[in-house]
DNA sequence: CTGAACGTCATA
DNA sequence: TATGACGTTCAG
């Protein structure tokens, strides 16, 4: 079996159509915002990442902030840049909803289909809680005339 | 380090 | 408004 192998995957998300190419390309990303704090793990006792990396700045995209939650130059946090992040890092599936409990994605889905692009997981495997973030408000997100 | 997945933005 | 795409984050 000297063989296989091949792209490890990793080729494979590099892999996609030349079909418009460029949009959204990296270098662009107003926003500012306000510090604000709204996650809040009780306890955070987990590893703490390495001080900061150099005093290089990475010219990821200009020089303003990034866009998610990027940059780290502080032992205390994880990350924080306070701008557009309200909810603070990334959640994580619950465990225990319907598509948690799921074993394998499906294969049929754009999920499973397009994940070297989507980067998602099977539809049916999407946790519920973390399907509806906008607001957790009890009142229904879509307006009734549309 | 790699794989996997979430979160936000842009576009249709 | 919904979908796709991308960067980033997190865990093993
Ligand atoms: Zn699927
Ligand atoms: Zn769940």
């Amino acid at each position: 079996m000297g063989l296989s192998h091949s792209q490890s995957m990793a080729e494979r998300y590099l892999l996609s159509n030349p079909s418009h190419m460029m949009s959204r390309f990296p270098g662009l990303h107003p926003r500012a915002g306000s510090p604000l704090t709204g996650y809040g793990v009780p306890g955070d006792t987990s590893s703490l990442r390495p001080p900061f990396t150099s005093p290089l700045l990475p010219d990821r995209k200009s020089g303003i902030s990034q866009s998610p939650l990027t940059s780290l130059a502080n032992g205390s946090d994880l990350d924080v840049r306070g701008d557009l992040n309200n909810s603070r890092k990334k959640r994580k599936a619950c465990g225990h909803c319907g598509p948690c409990q799921r074993k394998e994605n499906c294969g049929s889905c754009m999920n499973c289909i397009n994940r070297a692009k989507g980067k998602q997981i099977c539809i049916h495997r999407k946790c519920e809680v973390l399907k509806k973030k906008p607001g957790t408000s009890p009142y229904l997100p879509p307006t009734d005339s549309a």
